[in-house]
DNA sequence: TAGATTGTTAATCGATTAACAATC
DNA sequence: TAGATTGTTAATCGATTAACAATC
């Protein structure tokens, strides 16, 4: 498994949003320290590897104490840039997309969603969840103009390819992949593919055993 | 990285889905046979993997041709278990368990979703994507008259470990869960959470370097 | 002070990669 | 036969876990 430039490792990094939940619940329950066997125990980690994670995000406990949670919390949505605002365009906006469009979880992760597109033009001009649905043939021309850096991909697999590389060729500097195809960029274009396959796979292993 | 009873690491199992798609479209465009390299060259993966993993499926290819595409797309959905019918039942009718109602991908995957259900008594008795939704309070019922053994938990967290506590006493042996949440769950039951912020958390220390 | 908990250094474990023999 | 490709065994790499010193 790979390493990012800032050299913590990608499990690392996604065990994360998993700690910014269990310490926002803790921190409404009790108070204002909190042990990294506590953490552990909500997780089914081990609370070396919670105080290993910890130490990549530069926060430092107290013996006897343990970390304050505030401020873990302050320090771990920094460490993830959450702290900034980021601004996106989705691209197909089908079950998943108007799923996705509609999802207010991301607010809390520092991610708003703009405006949808699509290349149905009966769905252009519509709004879903209160964003306007634009055709796709305009996706240059407004990422330009809104200075958006991070596309959407939520397309059927054999439409992927071709929004892709309208993505790159409009300047959008990161993708999120929900359409299940390994996508050909560019080197400096990041692609983060999120596949439920994956997952059903694991499952379907596990109940089949 | 954790393996499951049959010894397969779990990386290789998340895996096999990207080579069935591969491999489908490598069919309609080519031939009988293909190499570890082709397949490898498309993931962007390294033959050697490739063959690794090719390995665990029990399929044997041959020097100097390599794969009969046909013979490995029925080997890897034996494999998964998808070459059989598995039937569920979806808990939480909001924007996301709407998606995957809908969601026509899974048919080819062994999957059906036969019914959604939800608390919102606002939704039960309608039909979203030609699936009936039903009220929280007859899942045990149904679960029994049907012979569902997984459930797809589509509710917001705070729902979410009370739903769980219900698929298990209702006799559901696998979870996958959207929830974003943690759950408590007997040893024998099968949890695989899905949780799109880590994704996000990769991607937004990606953007951020 | 004693005890609990952090943080770091070393050991282990497992997946990936490399090397190479086998073979069609 | 020669060359290409598989499959296996060994080496490497990186994440997890263990051990333990530091310290409030």
């Amino acid at each position: 498994m790979g390493r990012n430039d800032r050299g913590v490792p990608v499990p690392t990094v996604k065990r994360l949003p998993l700690y910014l939940t269990v310490l926002q619940k803790l921190q409404a329950e009790q108070g204002v320290w909190v042990s990294a066997t506590t953490i552990a125990r909500r997780l089914g980690l081990t609370p070396i590897q919670v105080r290993k994670d910890m130490a990549y995000t530069d926060i430092v406990g107290l013996p006897k104490k343990g970390y304050p949670i505030e401020e873990l919390i302050r320090q771990i949505r920094i460490f993830l840039g959450w702290n900034r605002c980021r601004e996106a365009f989705l691209v197909g906006v089908g079950a998943l997309g108007t799923a996705l469009l509609g999802y207010d979880g991301f607010a809390d992760k520092g991610l708003t969603i703009l405006a949808g597109f699509d290349s149905n033009e009966e769905k252009v001009g519509r709004h879903i969840h209160g964003k306007e649905i634009f055709s796709v043939s305009r996706f240059h021309e407004l990422v330009q103009r809104c200075s958006v850096s991070l596309g959407v991909l939520t397309v059927p697999p054999h439409a992927a390819q071709e929004i892709a590389d309208i993505m790159v060729d409009s300047g959008i500097r990161g993708i999120w992949n929900f359409s299940s195809l390994k996508l050909n960029v560019p080197q400096n274009v990041i692609v983060q593919d999120e596949d439920i396959s994956a997952g059903l796979a694991v499952l379907s292993i596990g109940l089949s055993q």
